[in-house]
DNA sequence: CACTTGACCTGTCCGC
DNA sequence: TGCGGACAGGTCAAGT
């Protein structure tokens, strides 16, 4: 899925798409991706006008005048696409978007009294869309117990350290998956920081001095803002709200890079499994 | 409690 | 070409 920057390139790109436009209608196709009652969208959703897009996390929340919000979740393969104007057909030289829309992945629809939708696309119908009153978001479970947003000022390196000495017995790859350590980094960021951070991902906790955990924190918020300014990274299901491509795969350094030269000392990178998750690491940068 | 593993789903790729 | 298995950017419920 998404981690952080992909969530928040599609936060910022609906934030300038869709407040103000007023809903007139959903549509969805299974019940996990949309578990709301018939009567909360009939009175809370169906004639609500959007306010405000926002992240908490991977989190998306889009609020609405009702008081109530869309709260949702792309998991692994979420996308949020929204369609305003005429189309021509992807592919067509006047169309930006990548996919004709809605497809088979297409679970949520929304549809705004201008004419304009808005898309939730789930490949694997891992994520959802959930629909809630505003106010009761921070008592969701996930949302009390989820880290520090590692691009805050708040979020420093004792505050990172301190955080991770609960679980000083794991590997680093496991504790920087955990959320309730730190918000939003996944499996692209995560190996993207420890390269940066010349850490190997099996390190323990307890094993890493001050000093690394000082370069550690700066190397991830650096992937995580250069990866935010370059719209996120994408596979062939990531896209942003308008439906295109982010390009930080152009710029990762270790991650799906297995064969290839590391990018600072030219050994091949090798991939292998950390945390029940594919890692890619060069074996000199970040030998034990 | 901390820690690991399997489950949730669909689609694609790779080896036989 | 078909089939089986591994794997894919996440999280939660179970198990030890």
């Amino acid at each position: 899925m998404p981690e952080l920057p992909e969530v928040e390139t599609v936060r910022s790109g609906l934030s300038k798409l869709i407040p103000g436009k007023k809903i007139q209608a959903v549509s969805h196709d299974w019940p996990k991706s949309f578990p709301n009652s018939a009567a909360d969208v009939e009175n809370f959703l169906i004639g609500a006008t959007i306010s405000d897009v926002r992240r908490r996390a991977k989190v998306l929340m889009i609020d609405l005048d009702s008081q109530y919000s869309l709260v949702i979740h792309l998991k692994m393969t979420g996308q949020m696409v929204f369609v305003g104007e005429q189309r021509f057909g992807a592919g067509h030289p006047n169309d930006s978007l990548v996919q004709d829309l809605p497809d088979k992945s297409t679970r949520v629809t929304l549809e705004f009294t201008d004419g304009s939708k808005l898309f939730f696309n789930d490949q694997r119908k891992f994520g959802w869309v959930k629909l809630m009153p505003t106010i009761e978001i921070p008592n969701i479970d996930f949302m009390k117990k989820v880290g520090p947003e590692p691009l805050s000022v708040e979020f420093t390196w004792q505050t990172l350290r301190d955080r991770m000495q609960r679980r000083k017995n794991s590997n680093i790859k496991a504790v920087l998956l955990d959320q309730t350590v730190l918000a939003g980094i996944g499996n692209i960021y995560a190996d993207e920081g420890l390269w940066g951070a010349k850490i190997h991902p099996t390190t323990l906790v307890r094993d890493l001095k001050d000093a690394q955990i000082k370069l550690l924190h700066q190397e991830l918020q650096y992937v995580l803002a250069l990866a935010i300014e370059k719209g996120g990274s994408s596979n062939h299901t990531y896209v942003n709200a308008e439906g295109k491509k982010g390009s930080y795969m152009d710029f990762a350094r270790v991650f799906r890079r297995e064969k290839l030269p590391c990018p600072r000392c030219g050994t091949t990178i090798e991939k292998s499994k950390v945390a029940g998750r594919g890692t890619h690491t060069c074996p000199i940068c970040q030998a034990h």
